[in-house]
DNA sequence: AATGAATGAGGTTTCATTCAT
DNA sequence: CATGAATGAAACCTCATTCAT
């Protein structure tokens, strides 16, 4: 909130910066050496600071991962907020293509640290706690935030409305089909983890199939 | 040597039948308490053997890991065999319905473990020194073993042949494809992964949208 | 940097305070229990620290003894290093037997842990890459520094000039031997490894033997 | 004992064949990968035997390693027998030099087990352990075995008698100095541990200092 | 707010020894 | 006699977390 005391401005404006460096670090140090490497000393090491900081920002690991995630996560977000108001402008397949790329170039990015909440039951756990948290804190109306699936069924939905997708198609279920293939591609086993893009030629054939489908 | 010594031969019977309950703790364990937590101690304990028993087998906990995939990924190759012969029978829907749902009931048990190589670097390294330990050792023909990919594809190819799938479909990308969707669900944040099966509706409709895509 | 800020200092200080218990728990417990059965937990308990605090100081048991052994070592320089510039006063004979006296009395101390660099190979090899790093670090200059055998070969040479050494000697190859038999002393069969001197009437014999030779 | 029964002597030629190569083993891999890393699997191994063929021949593996070493130091023992009967033959440096070269290229072999001894007190206490209940076992007479040491002295006094040793020197300690010297040499650091040999020149120059001294 | 030394539980791996075969 | 699988204690080392500075 702007028009603090300047001391506490310039306080915030420190630790903040000290939280983004963390932040990015987590998921440097992820992508680097992998989960099961990223200990609190090489997080440290790489935002710079001791590693008796990290505990007076966040009260564990399992918070600061699940803080970088959420916080890796706005982006992707946000390149799929408005795919829903192109229905009916340039070519289905022309929208699939470009909102499935950019976020499959986001997603890319943070699919270790991802991974990691699903091989790792105690950070699924902490994530639970904190949902719960927040939501409490809240009140019962924080539900229903945009999410990709979502957002990929609306746009479906409106294409439906403008007769460029069949009208007996469930939305919601093929969203999640085509959101479900994108992330198991960019598990195959060929997949250089280290590449930050995806080839646009895998991609050129998700959409095929999912447009076209498999019969005559 | 066949027919070698009853002695020698039980000898080997004994430490089969060891390797064996090693292997399923891997996979008992690992989905239980999740792969961190996965330790020499809790694999021993769960086989009923020593912790020093499991170095006899294998050389380390990664080989040992790694020789439980194999194990485990036996089963999931045989239930796709048999699918290139189908085609011509019945609908193309339902034998993918049937052949998906096998290849997922399998993979669910396994894929903690696979998954779990995605995220440890020293895993995944292991793996490709024992890969390249076994090709050297095979000589170079040892390539072009079947696995579920190639098998789908094969099979699309053969329902082209009876005209049942468009002619110009790309028959490796679109098994490719079908198969990442079909991992992908089962990483889906909803999936409780304790469950040992798929949703048949989920993958029903899966199912629908390779088969009649998104257009009307 | 001389001069940082006494917080820095005061953190150095500590530090420092913890390497120096750690280096004569190295000896304590080499002396004590032997080089086998020093392991890192008896030497962290004779430290008074945690086990986890080695390796905060050294990267491994291998540097750890090592840097025990050269910190031991300085003494050992130190007692010899004004004996080149006592040639020609008092006698030959005194003079060795001063200063063979004062190396043996310090080289029983850490004894057992030279010898342990004998035995175990990891401890020699893990000495030649630091030794590799240290003369890559400080550049080719870093050679030369005095040794036990270079300074007594110093002194001889200087005896030699005083015509109290006779000049057809080969000083290097002579300090070597003269210092070989020292050490060969040490590790005699009824050497009492916990007596902490060397016997006098022994090293009188040795003094004798290397400057009155065994000829008429 | 020759003559019993073919069975029995069958039995025990097979029985010490084992011990043969379990002892020649144990030289071996001490040697070569030193003693920390001498492992009752690596020496059963080298040895061609299974590990548990160990136990069928020596009680614990300090029992073993003490056979190995009053095995090795039989013909280090005879290589010295017969310098006494040479005194009054060739010169003194000669015959020193002959016999210490002797000694030396099979301590060589030997060294690394020996210092194991001098740095491993289970070794030490199961030897003396062993002396003890064979001194008890073969009465108070078995002292006195021919040693090196006094087997050098003898031949010191025996070229006193023929006046080409000075009649003053005291040949014991002067024996045990000479070999003290050896014995230090093959430590020097230099000194490449897998050479079995030692260096000539440098033997020579040994044997110069304690014949001719220091002094002019 | 930041530091970094210290902790101690716990991880993987090794190894001398035993015992059923 | 010989085998080798099994044992379990103990080795070295890591790491999330705490606390004096």
């Amino acid at each position: 909130m702007p028009g603090a005391t300047p001391t506490a401005r310039a306080a915030t404006r420190r630790g903040e910066a000290t939280r983004d460096r963390l932040l990015r670090a987590v998921r440097d140090v992820v992508a680097d050496v992998g989960y099961p490497h990223a200990t609190t000393r090489a997080i440290a090491e790489a935002a710079g600071v001791a590693e008796g900081t990290i505990y007076r920002h966040y009260p564990d690991k399992a918070t600061l991962f699940l803080a970088a995630v959420a916080d890796a996560n706005r982006p992707v977000l946000a390149a799929m907020a408005d795919l829903p108001g192109r229905a009916g402008t340039g070519t289905v397949a022309g929208n699939l293509t470009e909102a499935l790329g950019q976020l499959a170039q986001l997603r890319q990015q943070m699919l270790p640290l991802e991974l990691a909440m699903l091989t790792d039951p105690d950070l699924a756990a902490q994530r639970a706690r904190l949902h719960a948290e927040a939501s409490a804190g809240a009140g019962p109306s924080a539900a229903g935030l945009p999410d990709p699936p979502g957002l990929l069924a609306d746009y479906l939905a409106a294409e439906q409305a403008h007769g460029r997708v069949r009208a007996d198609l469930a939305v919601g279920p093929a969203a999640v089909t085509i959101l479900a293939a994108l992330l198991g591609l960019a598990l195959a086993p060929g997949t250089d983890p280290s590449s930050a893009t995806v080839d646009p030629g895998v991609l050129a054939h998700l959409v095929d199939v999912v447009t076209r489908g498999l019969q005559p």
